[in-house]
DNA sequence: AGATTGAACGGTTTGTTGATTATTCAGAAA
DNA sequence: TTTCTGAATAATCAACAAACCGTTCAATCT
């Protein structure tokens, strides 16, 4: 069924270009069906419903970013430390920048995530693979050794929590959030026990 | 002005008891001022609007609330970590329940979230203070040392930020909250690296 | 047969109208 | 003068109708 992916692949990309020029809500499954040379009916072999064009959309754009998050997360070079710093930074610029410059995504998100909370859980857990990889690998090298990592992994997503919901941020600028963001890393790194105290850490340059 | 307050008193209790029978929406101006024997008109010497009888009922709500926090934050024979746990604790239980028990009292926080986004940086701060006080006790008794105590306390703040707003609780219980809540405090104080790793951590009860 | 259409269905949104209500203020009462 | 009233105002809400659009499916085409 080679073509039938080839007519899907087709829908998503006239569906893309429809969502990011006039928005989700603004775009109707006739004007879709007619850039594809189809009849509306004809859409739904080819996926259920509307929202499931906009998850097929959501999906492969969070799986290029999920790419190379898994790539931030074993950098050779950089300790754990870095890396979970790079990875958490690169969701919360991701997140802001989708706000910022891109309201039509960002309206696509909202729909998505009210209507399918099923996704939003399914990029929580995709994101806990990798940073669990980053625990094993900060474990093989003897930077961390959290016992329970799925559950530690778990924590670090529940302690960063407010950096990928917008609604928490009241105004706040990416500056501003990169200042809380590197400060919630350095607590969860070394804690408020003083133990020993380990060397200085980096300030964020903004 | 002893008289002046006592009717600004007077209209609270009234509009405290209707908004908690009928709801904020469906409770109005004209009501408020019959159950105080006075015109709708005369309400606006005393506050400049509905919204600010709602905010005042809040406000002394909280304050309440908070009292009862300092106390937790200072309580002898505990150390700093079982305080911070109390404290914590006790904020996400309290707004659990406001949730579940008192959709009221929640459809009144909701729209002074939305109405006077402020309010709840008013919450934020005053909450802040008590956490300082929390560290500085500990500072007292050596249990952690965090150099710059407002800092620490705003990222304690943002890494519980989850447990302050039930939009992003999905349907979680109050036991997989509590439990998460745990998780996130445990490693808030001991912190990803190994150092000297601390006696063990009691598991929530539920 | 299998693939495709497009009219029909039903749920949702949109636009409109009328009522309700927060707020104001000119004047009455004290 | 100061305090209060209650009708007037303007903004918001509720209810209803019309239009729209996602989805289905009997009929048509290949």
């Amino acid at each position: 069924m080679a073509e039938k992916d080839n007519i899907r692949e087709q829908i998503v990309q006239a569906a893309k270009k429809r969502f990011s020029h006039f928005g989700y809500a603004k775009t109707t499954m006739a004007e879709v069906a007619t850039d594809c040379a189809m009849s509306p009916g004809n859409l739904y072999r080819f996926y259920p419903g509307k929202l499931d064009i906009a998850e097929a959309i959501a999906t492969e754009d969070y799986s290029k970013h999920l790419e190379h998050m898994r790539k931030l997360a074993v950098t050779p070079g950089k300790d754990a430390r870095q890396r979970l710093h790079d990875l958490l930074f690169e969701e919360l610029r991701r997140t802001y920048h989708k706000l910022e410059k891109d309201p039509r995504a960002y309206e696509m998100a909202l729909v998505i995530s009210r209507e399918r909370p099923e996704f939003a859980n399914w990029m929580l857990r995709e994101e806990r693979k990798i940073l669990i990889e980053l625990l094993d690998e900060a474990e093989r090298r003897g930077e961390f050794t959290p016992e329970d990592k799925e559950f530690t992994a778990e924590m670090v997503q529940a302690a960063t929590m407010k950096f990928r919901y917008p609604q928490l941020w009241s105004k706040l600028t990416l500056p501003k959030l990169e200042r809380e963001l590197e400060g919630v890393i350095q607590l969860l790194i070394n804690g408020l026990c003083p133990k020993a105290r380990a060397g200085h850490q980096r300030e964020v340059a903004a």
